[in-house]
RNA sequence: CGGGGUGUAGCGUAGCCCGGUUAUCGCGCCACAUUUGGGAUGUGGAGGUCGCAAGUUCGAAUCUUGCCACCCCGACCA
């Protein structure tokens, strides 16, 4: 491990990539656009997918599996669908390969060409309505409540390590519905469950809002979604949820049988999260010195550094340690003991460091003779001497645990507020745009076309229609046209 | 996919313009010793198809062409 992390303030998507790489999350693999995640970058991963699947089984959800591939015409059944996707989408052409003329190589053998080509998904609406054809045919069938956990592939040009990768893990959930109110309410049940587990396990607040017509996803009627804050104050899209009406019902013939005796079209849903979570969860919350993790996500909640001369102190140490690292898992505490003899305290201090685990303990001969340990948080660098004769040291490093959990969340709450500006001219619009960045809460006509006005002006989109956006009276940023409410404007991943 | 840049040991690099001994340095790695409360020190050692391929040449890391990968800026996107 090579000493340094670029500093944030001078390059910070350089500092983003390096500490990805450095803090052993993920790295470039052989295969373009594709990424290698890591074991430790994999184990946030699992704890992000562990607490999303609890809620979504709390929520009635059941996890199924479709297929990978999808024949070519599923996906031209809906057309909008289609649209937004045809242009990156992976294309399975044979299924055999055999050895060239001269044994050198191996070449697609041009005799096993598909009668009809498959497409890998890009995400899997088109697969699963066309099962859920099959599934459904009664109102006693809805509702229909399922999630894959799933690659996806979308071929893109531009890729960095998590934000925006060919492939990427994610969880896509589909729902069917009797109602056009069950799956409105569904929608936005998920929107405020992405919302919850942004907040609560990843410490990072987030806008609910709704998209506009521009940044919809294609096929839905509406998208609801969840809008992150990073710390150079781009706004990073973290979660999806989207009401379908009945457009896929239609393109794929699901229909059932109300309870009145009648055919009607069934009402979907999808909602997903994927492996840019992670993205958003190193760039919100970590320094010029490495990851910050809020401790609910990660995979080593606390470290024992042990501090010695000598193997006769090395024991003393490690006696001591194994009584805490009792106590501290006794409270489902992860805790890590590293008695490796080849790294100085020092080093040991900054690799953890690097990888973001929320409490070091240092235990040394000063600490054996006063019945004390060093405890430092991450979040704050900060250390402090902790007495065991004062202390349950369990019921202490639960209890930091969760004020770091908190402390996190409050700094990125604070920064995200004083990050949304309110403006109320075009001046003002691109001067806080140019200066403070962030989000910008202003006033738009409500057409296509001035939003695509500002975004070639200014590169800033609108990320959301705020929820809880109240009812005020006001002129378009940029036409002077009457409009209801303000939107929110930033730059995005 | 357009414009710009970079590619030399696991990582970061010098050398390239102006072709010519055994390709430079630092980190890391291995061995031993001394060390251990914030990234240790010394001594010795290993490690290279100079991104890949073709060409020019007596001779290519160095010149030419093509390709590939990565980074930055655009278009597209979760």
């Amino acid at each position: 491990m090579s000493k340094g992390l670029p500093k944030r303030s001078e390059d910070y998507s350089l500092w983003y990539n390096e500490l990805v790489k450095k803090a052993d999350l993920a790295e470039n693999s052989a295969v373009r656009g594709c990424m290698v995640i890591k074991p430790y970058g994999y184990s946030i991963w699992e704890k992000m997918q562990a607490e999303l699947d609890r809620m979504f089984k709390e929520t009635g959800h059941t996890n199924a599996y479709f297929p990978l591939f999808i024949p070519k015409s599923y996906l031209s059944k809906e057309a909008s669908h289609v649209e937004g996707f045809a242009k990156e989408c992976a294309v399975v052409t044979h299924y055999r390969l055999k050895n060239s003329e001269d044994g050198s190589e191996v070449i697609v053998d041009p005799d096993a060409k598909l009668e009809e080509e498959l497409i890998v998904r890009p995400t899997s609406e088109t697969v699963i309505w066309s099962t859920y054809k099959n599934w459904i045919q009664s109102y006693r069938d809805l509702p229909l409540l399922v999630n894959q956990w799933a690659n996806v592939v979308r071929w893109e040009m531009r890729t960095r390590l998590f934000l925006r990768t060919a492939e990427f893990l994610w969880q896509e959930g589909h729902t069917a519905h009797a109602t056009k109110q069950e799956a409105i309410e569904e929608t936005v049940q998920m929107m405020h469950v992405y919302a919850t587990f942004a907040e609560q396990f990843m410490a990072l607040p987030v806008v609910k809002g709704v998209k506009t017509e521009n940044e919809r996803f294609a096929g839905a009627e509406d998208t609801y979604c969840i809008e992150a804050m990073m710390q150079d104050g781009k706004a990073l899209q973290a979660g999806t949820s989207h009401f379908l009406g009945q457009n896929f019902a239609k393109a794929f013939d699901v229909k059932f049988a109300t309870k009145e005796g009648k055919l009607d079209f069934v009402w979907g849903t999808s909602w997903g999260v994927s492996t840019r979570l992670m993205g958003a969860l190193i760039m919100a919350h970590s320094d010029d010195n490495g990851l910050v993790l809020p401790p609910k996500l990660a995979p080593i909640q606390v470290v024992i550094v042990p501090i010695y001369k000598g193997e006769e102190q090395l024991d003393a140490i490690s006696e001591k340690a194994k009584e805490l690292m009792a106590a501290l898992r006794a409270k489902g505490i992860s805790v890590k003991f590293d008695n490796r003899d080849t790294h100085k305290p020092g080093f040991k201090f900054a690799e953890y460091e690097l990888k973001g685990v929320p409490v070091r303990i240092a235990i040394g001969p000063k600490d054996l003779e006063n019945n004390s340990v060093e405890i430092a948080r991450r979040d704050l660098l900060s250390k402090q001497t902790v007495s065991l004769a004062d202390v349950e040291i369990g019921t202490f490093v639960e209890e930091l645990l969760a004020e770091i959990q908190d402390s996190i969340y409050q700094k990125a709450k604070t920064f995200q507020t004083e990050h949304i500006t309110e403006v109320n001219s075009w001046e003002e619009f691109q001067e806080v745009l140019e200066k403070k960045g962030g989000f910008l809460s202003a006033h738009w006509d409500g057409t296509g076309e001035t939003e695509e006005k500002i975004k070639t002006l200014t590169k800033a989109t609108i990320r959301c229609i705020p929820l809880d956006a109240k009812e005020e009276a006001g002129t378009c940023i940029l036409t002077g046209q009457p409009s209801a409410r303000r939107v929110l404007f930033a730059k995005a991943y």
